[in-house]
DNA sequence: TATTGTTATACTCTATAACTATA
DNA sequence: TATAGTTATAGAGTATAACAATA
């Protein structure tokens, strides 16, 4: 392969290529930070869905966010012990824990709020208002084709659970 | 926050959201593809690196992929043991490793080419060439203004190369 | 002494499996 | 017996630091 690589190759020319590239990149500014609010960006996903639905049992913030019910139980007691989060237990069930917002998490998914607009506005800062737009209907519509959850990032989602054939964890490297 | 959730807060509705949604959806595609030819995504990574300039030593390679030279000597010797990869001593400076691509490493370049051709048909279905090439064209300007090396996947870059003040290795999470 | 490459070690994150309690 | 949640263990992937060879 020459260094003149635009042609038919595209190896890494194509749109699917700096999707994954921009995604990325991305993911690694909107960690930095949501850093500066001591959160990881699993963290600010689960703060998400709970402000979304609160008062859901963990496995059922599991299925929705796609990942194991074990790994969720470390990220509640994370955001539990600093106040974030609130376990109630149902007096109906009292096997489930209706994990709830509190006062101090609600304001921190307000600085949440702030911080992706900040995010936002900085990546796409290229981009006036229209073309945002524009990229923003492109996108959607590819999200949608791929039956992807609005709001769910796919990183919670572990692989082998779609590709029941796949062959080991390498799958899932940073690429 | 209500489930009506598209107001300006923009939590997870934003272009760059949405942006690292659909790049973690097109890494783990992608994924799922080369494993077929036995590759990981850092593999093909770097096989397109040498590809695209062969003959250069592992410093070079490194520097330019973002990462630390220990991890290279790792892929590399996982893709020379393959017979995809090959180490050339240079004689007139005899610590370099000249890093070339073995007959079967270009034959196996076709193969990436192929793969990632359809990789990209796929994850774009919801588009027409005419849309795919206006979203193409946006991204292309999103990525040049955010700094990113064509062709080069961030996934090799470390954080805290480029954030001094980096709180710690869970900047890197999945998100 | 500086640089290329290598090896050894430790750490982070996540997944898997075994366990407890409620039903 | 089945389900929600928890704990314990192991594995993959990467980074950091010490080392050997060549300049």
């Amino acid at each position: 392969m020459s260094p003149s690589e635009a042609d038919s190759a595209l190896p890494a020319g194509g749109g699917a290529f700096l999707l994954t590239q921009l995604g990325t990149h991305a993911a690694q500014a909107f960690a930095e930070r949501i850093a500066e609010l001591d959160l990881t960006p699993p963290q600010a996903g689960l703060l998400r869905a709970v402000a979304f639905g609160p008062g859901r049992s963990q496995q059922a913030l599991a299925q929705q966010l796609g990942t194991a019910p074990t790994r969720l139980v470390a990220l509640v007691d994370g955001l539990e012990q600093r106040g974030l989060l609130e376990r109630r237990r149902n007096p109906g069930d009292r096997r489930l824990h209706a994990v709830h917002l509190s006062v101090a998490g609600e304001a921190v998914m307000a600085d949440i709020g702030r911080v992706s607009r900040d995010h936002d506005d900085a990546v796409l800062s290229a981009l006036d208002p229209a073309e945002r737009e524009q990229l923003r209907a492109l996108l959607a519509r590819v999200a949608t084709d791929r039956g992807l959850t609005p709001g769910v990032h796919p990183g919670y989602r572990t692989l082998s659970a779609a590709d029941p054939g796949s062959p080991s964890r390498e799958d899932r490297a940073t690429y």
